[in-house]
DNA sequence: CGAAAATTTGACATGACTCAACTGGAGTGG
DNA sequence: CCACTCCAGTTGAGTCATGTCAAATTTTCG
C-alpha cells in the first residue's frame, strides 16, 4: 500500500500526451526517454492564475496537457492584447524571454483550470547536449510556428475584422467554444462590442 | 593564366558573410566547411525579377549578400501585401513552401539588383545529416525569427498607424532610406496614400 | 442568491480608406 | 538632348469600417 502510493506520487503523472508529441519525430531510446521525462515538472493552474509575468524571466517551457492558457500583454493603449492562445496538446509562452533569458513582457494566464507541463531553461540545454535529435525536433517545431504566426500576419493585413473572425472560428472551432468573446476579440485585433455585433449580424442574417 | 581564370570561376564566389553569419554558433571542421561550401549556389538578381512566385513549390532558402527582396502575396482584396524584407546579411523565403514543399503563395522578388546565396532542400537534408550542430543553429534562427515575426503581430495589434511607421522608422533606418514608400506602406498594413500623408504631417509639424 | 464579470445595444466620433486628379522624376527611344 | 511615357508620390474631398462611451442585460461563479 504504501509502495503504490509512493508509485502514485513519483510515476504516475500521465506524459503520454507529451510523449506522443515529441516521439513520432524522434527514436527516443530507453535513456533518453527517461532523462526527457526526469526533467518535466508537472502543474495544476487554476482559472486565473498567472504562469508567467511581465518582469520575470520566464524559465520553463510550457505545454499545455489540458485546459487552456492564454498570452497577453497590455499595451500603450492600457488594452489586453492577446498574444496567442493554447489549449490541449499545444505550447505556449513568452518565447523572447526564455530565449534570451531577460524579462518577460507577457502575462501567461489559465483561462480554464489547467494541468501543465514543463521544462527549465537549463534542463533543455542538457536534452539538447544528450539528446542528439532534440535540436531536430525543436527546429521542426520552431520553423512551423514562425509559419504559423506568420499566416496571422498575413490575415491582419489583408482581411477585414469579420472576415479575420470568420477564418478564426473556422480555423479554431476549439477556441469559439471554449474561449471568452472579449479574449477572441482582443487576439484578433478588434474592440469587445464590434465582435459582439460581427457574431450577432450573422446570426440575424441567416434568417 | 588559366588556371587563375578556373579558381576565379569555381572558387572567387565571397561566402565570407555568410559564414561569418553562421560560424559564431558552430565549430565547423574543414570538412564540414566544404560540404556546407560545395552546397551552396550564387545568384545575381536583376531589379523587379522574382526569385520565387505563388503555385511553385520553394526549392531554396535564399540569403541576401548585398542588395534588397521583399515578399509579399496578393490578397482577396487585390493589393499587394508585404511580408518581409531583406537587405545585406539577411534571410528571406516563403518557408511554409520549402518546409511542406508544397506550392508557394508568396512572391520573392527584387527590390534592387541583388545578389544572394542559396541552398537546395536536399541540401538542406544533407547539411542536418552531416553536420551534427548544424540542426542547432537552424533552430536558433526558427525560434529569433518566430519571436521577431510575434513582435510584428504586437504593434498590429496595438499600435496605431502612425506608430506602427514610427517603430519601423526608428527599428529599420535603412529600410526607410531604400524601399520605395508603396512597399513600406503594404508591409505596414497602410495604404500608399495615407503613410504619406503621416509623413509630410510630421515635418510640416516639426516647424 | 447576490455580486461581479461578460456581453449586448445604440448613438456618436474618428482613423484610415477610396477615388481622382495632379506633380515630379526616371528611363527610353528617336 | 528633347519628348514621351510610366511609375512613384502627393493632396484633397468625401466615405466607411471600426472605435468610444455609456447604459442595459445576461451569465457566471462564489
Amino acid at each position: 500500500m504504501k509502495l503504490t502510493q509512493r508509485m502514485f506520487v513519483t510515476v504516475m503523472h500521465d506524459y503520454s500526451t507529451l510523449l506522443k508529441h515529441i516521439e513520432p519525430h524522434i527514436n527516443l531510446s530507453d535513456e533518453e526517454r527517461t532523462l526527457l521525462i526526469s526533467v518535466l515538472k508537472y502543474k495544476k493552474i487554476k482559472r486565473k492564475q498567472l504562469v508567467e509575468q511581465p518582469g520575470f524571466v520566464s524559465k520553463y517551457r510550457t505545454y499545455v496537457v489540458e485546459g487552456a492558457l492564454r498570452a497577453y500583454f497590455i499595451g500603450a493603449d492600457e488594452q489586453e492584447h492577446t498574444i496567442s492562445l493554447a489549449v490541449d496538446d499545444w505550447w505556449i509562452g513568452d518565447p523572447g524571454s526564455f530565449l534570451f533569458q531577460e524579462p518577460a513582457t507577457l502575462y501567461i494566464e489559465a483561462i480554464e483550470d489547467t494541468t501543465i507541463i514543463q521544462w527549465s531553461y537549463e534542463s533543455e540545454k542538457l536534452l539538447l547536449e544528450k539528446i542528439p535529435q532534440f535540436a531536430m525536433v525543436m527546429m521542426m517545431r520552431w520553423q512551423r510556428t514562425a509559419v504559423m504566426i506568420q499566416r496571422r500576419v498575413i490575415s491582419n493585413l489583408s482581411l477585414s475584422a469579420e472576415e479575420r473572425y470568420e477564418e478564426f472560428a473556422k480555423k479554431y472551432p476549439v477556441f469559439v467554444q471554449r474561449i471568452p468573446l472579449y479574449i477572441i476579440a482582443s487576439y484578433l485585433g478588434m474592440t469587445r462590442e464590434f465582435l459582439s455585433k460581427i457574431r450577432n449580424q450573422k446570426i440575424s442574417s441567416k434568417n
